[in-house]
DNA sequence: AGCACGCCGACT
DNA sequence: GTCGGCGTGCTC
């Protein structure tokens, strides 16, 4: 029998209407909660709507995950929604499909992860106020606990004012009790501060829709407005509209308010479709054989309007940009919609410049680098349809765009695509899983495909697309590499620039080129060593030694942001300041030391430091671009995605430093950062020249990398995988063991590892651990983690879970934090 | 997770 | 006496 019906089908009427709500709690449930059926028609209420919610003292937004529904079989302690959102879906129904399919893969409570698909501040916090009702009048006079009532005969009061009031302590329990008992009314008090992006507007009154013109006979002007205002093809004017029809449209709007014609109102941002400038898309190049194979290929794709993915496999500047967009072109014209993802810091103004001079105003970007305000903009228009191209970084793959048929990953590899935070997905993945649902055609494009994309090319999934000259007929740059064991012999010491790097960027210096010096900054810090005892300055909450910053002069950890001075002496052995001596070289210290070297060219620095400060980066950037810079020092960053064709010499000053880290991908990253740091030499119309300096300079990354051979590397580093059964040959999840008490922290997962033990042989499952992990302390919490590998994922993943949900009830006594990470991608 | 409630020890 | 420490249970 359908829920809510009676033995004869007919509707219980007595039966409440409910709906679940999404709230943004670690919980993997959703909650119940009743609609006011005199505020609300429940016809309206329909899933993925912005609601308001009483979750135990707090008022919480949330979003609804169903319909509303009808039945008498709920949960006793159901509330009522304080209010809802009609008309405006915030969540849409693939994105839904989406954040569903994330809490089965990734384990996550469905309310974050609808908070991450959605724009910050959607699901937020508002102050609830307790208001006295009518029967709750009537009440305070009769009974004894009506005195704590009474107090807020006054007018509604937050919890904080009634306690004040009422010199008690206030129980949730009493509260939920004249709740229940209709007594209270719940409501969001009025917050000075939006808590999202709002925007005033103009719309028109009733009598400013019906009245006749008569009375503004003499205002031919306010009456020009009104007509405008009338004509306008949404309900909601802008300010910044009306200011572009009229020259004082401020001063005529203030007028008709006066007249009650028209009135101001203050919505939320992301409820408004902005009319977006118009754009001339920029000309169209002539594309190169292996470029026209490529479309081709993606075109009969997105032809047959099924699902279907590809790795494109191009050197660098092979012209992959320029496939993409010519594919999204065709997307376009099929009548559907395109989403790009590119790694988090190659998202750069110039990139969207690019992008947007072929796009114009189909175009949004989703970037957590610009304002909040933007962001709702951009979020705005692809919800509502206006927008047909997204471009995006990681989380740019939760874009609402329903008539999906492409994704493009660019860099594929790029591990900034892996969350390693929250929810820690994969946007690689999603992208995938989505493109799946929506029957679109996924590109995967990178010059050093992950081997994971590769083996999904092995195995079928994904069909393959090479690219293998570059798109401008130049050549490969020429590397050399330089051993810095005998650097040491020869010099004496452990130099930072080897004597042929030296020499090089003089000489290319000199015929007027530019050069870009890399420092692998992977698993580096520069710390301060006592040199009497041996003793490192370390952060008081993380197992982690502080770095220097010079800019502050203070040490600062990484993980917690902890800042503190340099201390006069070793806080050890109290050794004097002479005895302390910071070690590892900072990017800040190579461009000082590159400076002195060469005195008559400009040096300037790119890494995390500077890029802090606003637009710092592009203004580096750009300098460097119009040659004002003749050599730039950085880190990563200055690797992705830039187009400087007067740059031929590319330095690699530590390139194997990456492979010190207790990462089994540490080789594939070495790999990766080399290609694409040595892709940027030589781009323009002379020869481009990479050196690499290594204390390693036989190691197969390096020699592979410096070949330009992907293919010998992939080789080498497929065998060792299998080998030692990792990724992709054994799926993976790292279970991580969080704990303030060392000891609780390591015996919940000695527990949890113990379980899992019982189960390995049966399922061919492999447990490495529990270890400390590499970071053995994080902001005061000792870390265990135990990694769990298998050649099966459904029972990998079912054994992961339950062995949570039994740490949870096994919790009574230690109470450990687990995080489950499902296809981890950094240890730390 | 966050927070309310409750049961213990250290203070005016 | 009560302020606040931490342990535990619950959130529609």
């Amino acid at each position: 029998m359908p829920q809510g019906e009676n033995l004869f089908g007919e509707l219980e009427s007595n039966e409440p209407w409910l709906v679940e709500v999404a709230l943004p709690v670690p919980l993997r449930q959703s909650f119940t909660y009743k609609i006011p059926t005199r505020d609300y028609d429940p016809a309206d209420i329909v899933r993925g709507l912005r609601v308001l919610v009483p979750f135990r003292s707090k008022l919480l937004n949330g979003v609804t995950v169903g319909d509303a529904y009808r039945s008498g079989d709920h949960h006793p302690r159901t509330r009522f929604l304080v209010s809802c959102e009609l008309g405006h879906t915030v969540l849409a129904p693939e994105i839904y499909e989406l954040i569903d399919w994330m809490t089965r893969y990734y384990r996550a409570p469905i309310g974050e992860a609808a908070k991450l698909a959605l724009p910050p501040g959607i699901l937020n916090e508002k102050e609830i106020q307790f208001a006295l009702t009518e029967s709750g009048r009537d009440y305070i006079e009769t009974s004894p606990d009506g005195v704590l009532l009474g107090q807020l005969a006054g007018g509604p009061a937050t919890r904080r004012e009634w306690n004040l009031k009422a010199k008690t302590e206030i129980k949730l329990e009493d509260i939920r009790h004249w709740e229940d008992q209709g007594f209270l009314r719940i409501h969001a008090r009025d917050q000075e501060k939006e808590s999202i992006p709002h925007i005033t507007v103009v719309a028109l009154t009733e009598a400013g829709h019906s009245s006749d013109l008569d009375a503004l006979s003499r205002a031919v002007k306010q009456r020009e407005v009104l007509l405008w205002l009338r004509s306008y093809p949404r309900e909601v004017v802008t300010y910044r509209e009306i200011n572009e029809a009229f020259s004082n449209g401020t001063a005529m709007i203030a007028q008709l308010v006066k007249r009650g014609l028209c009135e101001k109102r203050r919505i939320p941002k992301y409820e408004l479709v902005f009319n977006q400038e118009h754009f001339e898309p920029d000309e169209i190049k002539t594309l190169t054989d292996e470029q026209q194979n490529a479309f081709d290929q993606i075109v009969a794709s997105l032809e047959e309007r099924s699902f279907r993915s590809f790795l494109v496999f191009g050197v660098t500047g092979a012209g992959k940009t320029e496939v993409y967009l010519r594919a999204i072109q065709h997307c376009l014209e099929q009548g559907r919609q395109a989403l790009f993802l590119v790694p988090e810091i190659a998202l750069t103004p110039l990139m969207h410049r690019r992008i947007r001079d072929r796009f114009g105003e189909r175009l949004a970007i989703l970037h957590s680098a610009v304002g909040m305000s933007q962001r709702s903009e951009a979020w705005a228009n692809v919800l509502a349809g206006k927008v047909d191209v997204v471009l995006g970084a990681r989380s740019g793959i939760f874009a609402p765009l329903p008539r999906l048929g492409l994704v493009i990953v660019d860099e594929e590899h790029d591990q900034s695509y892996k969350q390693n935070d929250g929810i820690r997905y994969h946007a690689r993945d999603l992208a995938l899983v989505r493109a799946k649902m929506a029957g679109a055609t996924v590109v995967l494009g990178s010059a050093t495909p992950s081997l994971e994309s590769w083996q999904n090319y092995h195995n079928g999934r994904h069909g393959l697309i090479t690219l293998t000259k570059r798109a401008t007929r130049a050549p490969l740059p020429a590397v050399e590499v330089v051993d810095m064991c005998d650097e040491f012999k020869a010099q004496r010491r452990r130099p930072l620039l080897s004597r042929r790097l030296r020499e090089t960027m003089r000489a290319t210096l000199e015929a007027g080129h530019q050069v870009m010096i890399l420092l692998n900054r992977r698993g580096y810090h520069s710390f301060l060593l006592c040199r009497k005892c041996g003793h490192v300055e370390m952060c008081r909450q993380c197992e982690v030694s502080l770095t220097y910053h010079r800019t502050d002069r203070h040490l600062r950890c990484h993980y917690c942001g902890e800042s503190r001075a340099v201390p006069e002496a070793c806080s050890a052995c109290g050794a004097s300041g002479a005895g302390l001596q910071f070690f590892g070289e900072g990017t800040q210290q190579i461009e000082e030391l590159i400076q002195k070297e060469f005195p008559e060219f400009v040096v300037d620095r790119l890494d995390r430091d500077r890029l802090s400060a606003r637009e710092a980066g592009q203004k580096i950037l750009e300098k460097f671009e119009n040659r004002e810079t003749h050599i730039l020092v950085g880190t990563q960053m200055i690797a992705k995605g830039h187009d400087f064709p007067n740059v031929t010499l590319v330095g690699i000053l530590n390139a194997d430093q990456g492979l010190r880290i207790p990462d089994f991908r540490s080789a594939e990253y070495v790999f990766q950062l080399i290609t694409q740091v040595a892709g940027r030499s030589g781009r323009g119309e002379n020869p481009g020249y990479v050196i690499i300096q290594t204390y390693m300079p036989d190691h197969y990354s390096i020699v592979h990398a410096a070949n330009h051979d992907f293919l010998s590397f992939l080789g080498k580093e497929i065998r060792y995988r299998e080998h030692l059964f990792y990724s992709p040959f054994a799926y993976m999840i790292n279970i991580m063991v969080t704990h303030t008490d060392d000891q609780k922290a390591y015996g919940a997962a000695q527990w949890m590892a113990a379980q899992l033990g019982r189960q390995k042989d049966r399922n061919r499952m492999v447990i490495l651990g529990p270890t400390k992990a590499p970071i053995g302390k994080i902001k005061g919490a000792f870390r265990y983690q135990i990694v769990l590998k298998s050649g099966e994922r459904t029972s990998l993943h079912r054994h992961a879970d339950a062995v949570v949900e039994a740490c949870v009830a096994w919790g009574m006594i230690a109470r450990p934090a687990v995080i489950l990470d499902i296809d981890p991608y950094q240890f730390f």
